[in-house]
DNA sequence: TCGTGGCTTGACCAAATGGTAAAAAACATC
DNA sequence: GATGTTTTTTACCATTTGGTCAAGCCACGA
């Protein structure tokens, strides 16, 4: 059996379980970001990877063991652009640079978009525990981080929190709810680079002092 | 049998029949909100009703069916706000108007605007046809009156679209990520309240000359 | 070349799921 | 209270689904 991912028993894996589980992985987000959980089934999954449903489960212990490893490698890139937000920056700049590096993640991955929105949407069941230990305080922190800048006039005055909603909702607009967008705004690449100068307009007109 | 709403053949549905319609199309809502349609099982949705499997499939003629009518209905409301912006109204007192509503909507239904987002998210696949016949020349129309409105100086100059976009991602934000906001800013009216004075401030002074 | 251990598969299983048929119960109307 | 109609339930069914198991395959080092 191929070792799970134990941190005490930790052996190299092979190249074949790499590009297996690297294959398994894939195809599972596009199925769970399509489905949500409870929505996909293993059959979709190893059909999408190219593999036979028990050798999936070869190599992961069940349909839920596949499910958190896809929300943990999420969490930790979702989560870096927010944490790079540098303190001894310039107020407006270290914000802008967040919503662009945001708005291009939105348009490179909108599967972990999406993965991450249909947990949300359900109630986070499975990713709740990692919103209050690892979200919540670097959420605080940078609530703290923007209301100082703010309280030193070098931006304009709001609320922290309902800043980083605003800038949440709308760059995973753009690829959640891709369908509705693509039916309201066809075309591919002018609407994508409009959206941009948009979001990055109208955020730097409501943070500028 | 109950007649299933066919337009030719409608004699009025019994008390019963308004009843226990009206009960399942909740559950309905509950369930296929929180799970979406292809983790919604026709079991939930009749234990949550309080009725039986078969007793469901009495009313409905199918799982399939329920779901259309709830996206029917909430199309139908969902739309009324943005329909009801009056050209001949003062612009930002129309678009405010239209957020506020929009704001208020996502706190009183979020259920109806889970369900929306799942089927969004989802690639459309049973509303995909509603979008382009009811709400994209909708959209069309409301795009034309605000960039006129922005033409002739009475707004500030964006792109309606993508002005429209904005609204609906950040007013839908509190309803569909409702479980990540719960987390990062607990508290439940004053939070609702700040929101919404967040947004309106926000979109105020965005849209102000 | 031959084991040997990691990798893959076909056959299978129990539970869940969408849905059906027909009888029983409840109801309405005369 | 008899009678026809609507509503509800009991007992099913076929398919799907997550998961198992033992046997077979195959790559690779000795």
């Amino acid at each position: 059996m191929p070792q799970t991912a134990s941190a005490t028993t930790a052996k190299k894996p092979s190249r074949i379980q790499v590009r297996n589980r690297r294959k398994i992985l894939d195809a599972a987000l596009d199925v769970f970001s399509q489905h949500g959980f409870r929505g996909a089934t293993l059959d979709q999954i190893a059909e999408a990877a190219g593999l036979s449903k028990p050798n999936v489960l070869y190599y992961f212990d069940g349909k839920e063991a596949i499910h958190v490893e896809l929300l943990n490698a999420l969490m930790a890139e979702w989560l870096a652009p927010l944490a790079e937000m540098n303190p001894q920056g310039e107020p407006l700049d270290e914000l802008m640079a967040y919503i662009a590096r945001k708005i291009e993640m939105s348009h490179t991955y909108p599967r972990e978009s999406r993965l991450f929105a249909n947990e949300i949407i359900q109630g986070a069941p499975r990713i709740g525990p990692h919103l209050d230990q690892r979200l919540k305080p670097l959420f605080d922190e940078k609530c703290a981080l923007i209301q100082n800048w703010m309280d030193t006039g070098r931006l304009a005055v709001m609320h922290p929190g309902h800043l980083i909603f605003s800038i949440w909702a709308i760059t995973q607009h753009y690829a959640d709810f891709d369908a509705q967008v693509q039916v309201l705004m066809p075309g591919t690449e002018a609407a994508q680079n409009s959206a941009r100068e948009h979001v990055e307009r109208m955020f730097r007109t409501l943070l500028t002092v």
